[in-house]
DNA sequence: CCTTGCCTTGACGCTGACGACAAGGTTTAG
DNA sequence: CTAAACCTTGTCGTCAGCGTCAAGGCAAGG
């Protein structure tokens, strides 16, 4: 299958599928016209890739799950290096949910704050004071 | 007080402080050589803007904050539009905290799996044969 | 006069994952 | 012959908040 395709059944852009190349993450084939050729291992590859970014990691974290899937393992999970990967990322998304938590309290507080500081210097009608 | 001492007492550097005003939230005097001169108030700015960007904010979404302390309110966030600006980030934060705890769930799964998988492939010594 | 240490504006670099466009080759259909 | 619809490489733009020079002016001390 051409670029067009993959990228079709993929759900991305030919750019994008250039751009995987580029950084070594996919390696087509090439026809004789000089055209890209992927059959359909590397379509289960870039699947892969799509999933992993959209969870929030980067190319580089993507790498250890691609050369694990064309280990030709069923899940790019199972080898040792995508697992090291699995537990940084899982420790870095705990470590901002502790901080996005810790920002959500202050935001929580501030709008009190605020809140209460408008009751205070401008009553609503039915507050206390005619 | 010049840019470098505002820096200094801010936390922060000179670029930093230009790049403020030159994205309008900071408007410090001249003096005659050309040099900006900042009063103490602005130091209060800065440290409002600061405060925000640490907690995730955007240039933009700081602009009512600096507003409204320079209205002479004694909270950047008083005013009705900081409000506004608060309950939406808040909101965007928990839209955010949803995101990233299903993102959490997906990553401890896969964990998970791999895991078990690699004690079905590959049991360790003392699992169960000899 | 020279150095040191402030300050000025201007402009490019950086990070990441692409989008958008240019300028051109290939293949197929009409 | 030509248009349509693919493909190629290459380059610049995007977003945000600055960092990092570059080239030069101004002030003060020795």
């Amino acid at each position: 299958m051409l670029i067009g395709e993959l990228a079709e059944r993929a759900g991305t852009s030919t750019r994008t599928l250039r751009y995987y190349e580029a950084h070594g993450l996919v390696h087509p084939q090439r026809s004789a016209n000089g055209y890209r050729v992927y059959d359909e291992a590397e379509l289960r590859v870039v699947r892969e890739i799509r999933a992993l970014l959209d969870v929030g990691f980067g190319l580089d974290d993507v790498r250890p799950f691609v050369a694990c899937l064309r280990a030709g393992n069923a899940s790019g999970d199972v080898c040792p290096d995508s697992v090291l990967v699995l537990r940084r990322k899982l420790a870095e998304v705990d470590e901002y949910l502790d901080r996005l938590g810790a920002v959500r309290q202050q935001l929580h507080t501030q709008l009190t704050h605020a809140i209460a500081h408008r009751e205070e210097t401008c009553p609503r009608r039915r507050a206390s004071a005619p």
